[in-house]
DNA sequence: TAAGCGTGGCC
DNA sequence: TGGCCAAGCTT
């Protein structure tokens, strides 16, 4: 597979297309790789770039980010969004330094037993820091094999098995390969064969894409998003934690109240931010991030 | 399995 | 303007 027309387009394409993004340079450790798929995930890499700069520069190793409270995780975490990254991150480097003897492991199956890596990011730390051959399948990926391959504008809401099986299939058989074929897909699906207008004439597989050749037919799926966020608990704990983030000091509960009307659900909100280990109650009635 | 989980930019 | 979208994971 790995000379079919079309893996061979797509990796010319990146050759000459490619973003110069710090995470892909070849002096990039596995660590910071990693650090750079979390802090991907669902999160566009124009907000990723400074965030991760500053990361990299203060925790180089897992073993740095290990020694710190995880709340210094979750402050420098700032506004990337889903907090619970931060903390999974920093779970992470406490394995990782631990376990792992403070590498990455290259092995699909520890990696996806690490706290916040499922199978696309175990996936991701493997074949672009480690040169392994595993389908790659986030959302670009999904979206231009739904496009060339099975002729739809957009792939289902939940991944299904017939993607999976898809995504293998086309892996071009030589590990190194397929680790750059994987990247290079990805690349295609956020530069051009993007969600809302496709830069088609730019497409080095145009020729070959089953819903172009079909004449671009109109998505008549389901309702694909309904991702309201106005007035829901997580715009609540949003303002909660930012407060915490923006004081060097734990705050009063008055502090706290003051961020939203609606005692019920702010009260809800908190509590679960300190469930989820994002928000520690002292003992003096004051909150903090979690040391 | 589907819902919950932040934030900001774009058209 | 506001819904849609952005390298998903967990329960």
């Amino acid at each position: 597979m790995s000379d079919n027309p079309y893996s061979t387009a797509v990796l010319a394409w990146y050759e000459t297309n490619a973003r110069d993004l710090p995470w892909r340079r070849p002096e990039a450790s596995a660590w910071s790789i990693l650090v750079s798929e979390i802090m991907l995930q669902q999160t566009p890499v124009v907000r990723v770039l400074p965030a991760w700069e500053a990361w990299m520069e203060r925790w180089p190793t897992p073993a740095h980010l290990a020694k710190e409270p995880s709340g210094e995780a979750v402050r420098m975490w700032n506004r990337l969004g889903y907090p619970r990254r931060a903390l999974r991150l920093h779970a992470c480097a406490v394995a990782i330094t631990e376990e792992h003897d403070g590498e990455v492991p290259d092995d699909h199956a520890t990696l996806l037993s690490l706290p916040g890596i499922g199978a696309y990011t175990a996936a991701a730390v493997a074949s672009f820091a480690h040169g392994q051959r595993h389908a790659i399948l986030d959302t670009n990926v999904r979206r231009v094999l739904a496009r060339t391959e099975t002729g739809i504008e957009y792939p289902p809401k939940t991944q299904t098995k017939a993607e999976t099986a898809l995504a293998e299939a086309l892996l071009p058989p030589t590990a190194s390969v397929a680790a750059r074929w994987g990247v290079a897909v990805m690349e295609l699906g956020a530069l051009v064969c993007t969600a809302r207008s496709p830069r088609c004439a730019d497409c080095p597989i145009a020729g070959q894409c089953a819903w172009k050749l079909a004449g671009k037919p109109a998505y008549d799926g389901p309702p694909r998003r309904g991702q309201t966020y106005a007035g829901t608990d997580r715009q609540v704990r949003g303002k909660l934690l930012a407060v915490l983030r923006a004081s060097p000091e734990p705050v009063v509960k008055d502090a706290l109240d003051a961020v939203w009307d609606d005692g019920v659900q702010r009260e809800r909100a908190l509590d679960a931010l300190v469930s989820d280990g994002l928000v520690d109650p002292l003992d003096d009635g004051r909150y903090a991030l979690p040391g």
